[in-house]
Parts: C-alpha cells; sequence; structure tokens
DNA sequence: TTATTATCGGAACTGAGAGTATCGATAATG
DNA sequence: CATTATCGATACTCTCAGTTCCGATAATAA
C-alpha cells in the first residue's frame, strides 16, 4: 500500500535458493486465512504463523499485503468456457460458476477492497489487470463462438458483450448484500443481455 | 471498522448543545480530504486538523471513519432522473451524470473501499444501503415512466432494468481503469439495454 | 443566580498491524 | 572452502483508528 521493494524473482545465482515449499505453503496458508477471517481480519503475521514461515520470508517474494492477496488468487483456476448448449445456456453457466467460486472463496472477500486500492496503486494494478483479464475470457470466448455461428452480429464489441454479462451479476454480487442470483434470475438477465447484443444499435 | 459507540444523534435536553457548525466543517473537511489524499491517505487526524476540531467532537456523532465518508457523501445532491428526450436519452443523461459525480468526487477513492467494508460490517451497511438505494432511484423512475407510456412491458422488474443500465458502467468505472466511457460509448450500452428490457424473456 | 450536564478543543495514550532490520544458521555456487 | 542469498526468529519503527482525560464553555433546571 506504500512501498514496494523490488524483489519477487530472483534469478538462478551463488546463494541459497528460494524454497519452493515455503512459496506453496505461504499461497496456501493465504487462502484459508482469507476465507476464515476475511480481509480485515487478514494478517501477514497469521500467515507468518500458520506457514511457519518468517515475515522476511513472505516480504522477500511479495512487495506488499496486496501482492500477495493477488497471487493467491492467481492459483485459482480459470473459467471453463463451456460449449453444450444454447448461447444463452452456455453463458448462464459459466456466470453460475463464476458466482460460485466468489461465494466460496476469499474473492468476497478481498475483490472489492482489491478494487479499491488498484484505482491509486500502479504496480498493484498492473498484477491485478491481468488476473482480471483472464476471467473475462470465458464470456469472450463463448460470445465469440456464437458470432462465428452466426448467432451474433459480426461487428459486436467482445468488451461490451462481456460488460452487459457480467456487469448486473457483479452489481448483485458485491455492491447489493440480497440481489436475487438464482438460475433463474441469472437466465434472465443474461436472455436480455443477449437480445441487446443482437443487431445493430 | 470494529467498535461502534452507541452515538450519532443525541435528543436536546441539559448540558452544552452540539455545534452544527461543527457539523458542517467536519464533513466539508472529510470530502476535501477524501479528493485531495485518496481514501488510503485519508485519516482522522488529518480531518480534525483540517475542520480544527478535536477527534473527540468526530468520534462523538460518527462511530467510525466509515460512516462518516458515507455521511459527507449523504450531503452529495441525488441525481436528477430528466424527463426531456427519448427514455434512451434520458437514462443517458442520468448515467453521465452519475459518472460525472464519480469522477469529481472522492467517491471513486472510497466507494469500492466501502462496498468491501460493507459485507462484514452489518452496522455499516445499515448507513450505504439507503445511501445506495437513492441514487438508484434516478434510473427507477425514468423506467417507470416509460413502463406507463407503454414503451417498456408493464412485468419488467425495476431492479433488473436498474442492473441492466449501471452494472456495464460501474464496471467500467470501478473494475477497469481504462473503459470507454465516452456518451457515445455509453449510449451504445444503454440502447442495448434498453432493448434487453423490451418483450418478456 | 446557581447547580447540573454535555459539549468544546487539546493532547496524551492504547492497540494493532504493515513493513524493516538484524541475528546466527543453512544451502547453494565457483 | 570462500562467497552469497536464503532460512526462521525476533525485535523494532511508524502510522493510524479509536479512547480517555483535561479544564473551559454553553446550555437546562431549580
Amino acid at each position: 500500500m506504500t512501498k514496494q521493494a523490488a524483489v519477487a524473482v530472483r534469478l538462478p545465482g551463488p546463494g541459497r535458493p528460494r524454497s519452493e515449499e515455503a512459496e506453496r505453503v505461504i499461497l496456501d496458508a493465504t487462502m484459508q486465512l482469507l476465507v476464515s477471517e476475511g480481509y480485515a481480519g487478514f494478517t501477514l503475521d497469521k500467515v507468518a504463523a500458520q506457514a511457519r514461515v518468517s515475515k522476511a520470508t513472505i516480504y522477500r517474494r511479495w512487495p506488499s499485503k496486496e501482492h500477495l492477496v493477488i497471487a493467491a488468487f492467481d492459483r485459482t483456476p480459470p473459467l471453463t468456457p463451456a460449449d453444450k448448449g444454447s448461447l444463452v445456456e452456455n453463458l448462464v453457466n459459466v456466470v453460475l460458476e463464476f458466482i460460485n467460486i466468489v461465494r466460496t472463496t476469499a474473492l468476497s472477500a478481498a475483490l472489492p477492497v482489491l478494487v479499491g486500492e488498484r484505482a491509486k496503486n500502479p504496480a498493484l494494478a498492473e498484477a491485478f489487470d491481468p488476473w482480471l483479464e483472464r476471467r473475462r475470457m470465458a464470456v469472450k470466448q463463448i460470445v465469440e463462438r456464437a458470432i462465428e455461428r452466426g448467432e451474433l452480429p459480426a461487428g459486436l464489441d467482445l468488451n461490451t458483450a462481456e460488460d452487459m454479462v457480467m456487469g448486473p451479476v457483479i452489481l448483485r454480487l458485491f455492491f447489493y448484500g440480497k440481489g436475487d442470483l438464482s438460475r433463474i434470475a441469472v437466465r434472465d438477465l443474461v436472455s436480455r443481455a443477449v437480445r441487446g447484443m443482437e443487431g445493430s444499435v
């Protein structure tokens, strides 16, 4: 949040090599603690304790708490762009998969905070944006295939399509505590978004 | 973020009355500092200094930093649901007004952080949700009038409509640093959202 | 007028947590 | 075997949220 050292990677050379084991254990502890404690109760002292590692070992790899959290997220598997049913069904499935991941991991606790930090921390944005972009791929791929099949117009901008599908979902997920995100509700939102994608403006 | 005292209001009675002047000056300083320092650089010591007020005077009114920030936001004027043009034009105008407010006030710095806190602080949610709901009214009203005019189907859920209009915008505003939010881009998003609202699912 | 009470600004204080520095020990290179 | 960068452990600095106590002030109630 303040300074960031010039660390992260180290090229092989003389000296004791970094323990890959330590890296794995730290990221495991990070995820577990984010889930159990929430972002507010999440401290690096707890990570160090649970991973049985010194704080120096953590800061040697990641320059800040936020970078560590992003690194932990980076290991979560990407969304799988299913291709089994109709366009709407494929989108509904990937959206529900996303909702499920957010709810069962630390994402719900950490993502809004990271978004807030990102705005004013360029180094954090550099780590955060690729992660986010990777999550956006699934929806884009599904839309892209629909365009190839001729179900959606060729001129449709993929970013616009993605924003239309995920925007309302993100809103209900993070901004409103009570938004309806049942399969029926999601299907309704996605169906309407798809209708908006059809034809030109 | 941790404890919250039982304060906020005080009924008139014996003793020195609370200074309304102090309240005003504190909220002014809060807004100014949020803009100039960002949420991370925003501290209550700075607020006290700039407002020439003791911290006790602040905490006597608001139980936490977050509550103070929300109180400051609460004074920002509501969105005006213009009713001058077509449905799409009215929505575009109110969305652009919202974007402008976010960009020229401290909202961009503070809103994501507050959203993150809201998820795990019930007392904060209690203060935050009404504020948010009030901002959602403008779009809902415009949509409601369109339904009355018969431009949109009577069965359309207002919350769904609002999510479809604002979702993509919020996404570009807070999650992506670089999203296109020009008038042309907004008109494109809104037009597509409106098309999604038409007809049943 | 006088007693009571809750505010005021000022200032010191507590507690927690991010990030740094130093230790002797260990594991690699050359 | 000399060099070097890691290791865990521990203590430290700094900043900030929130608390507490002060003497002074401004209202109510008798």
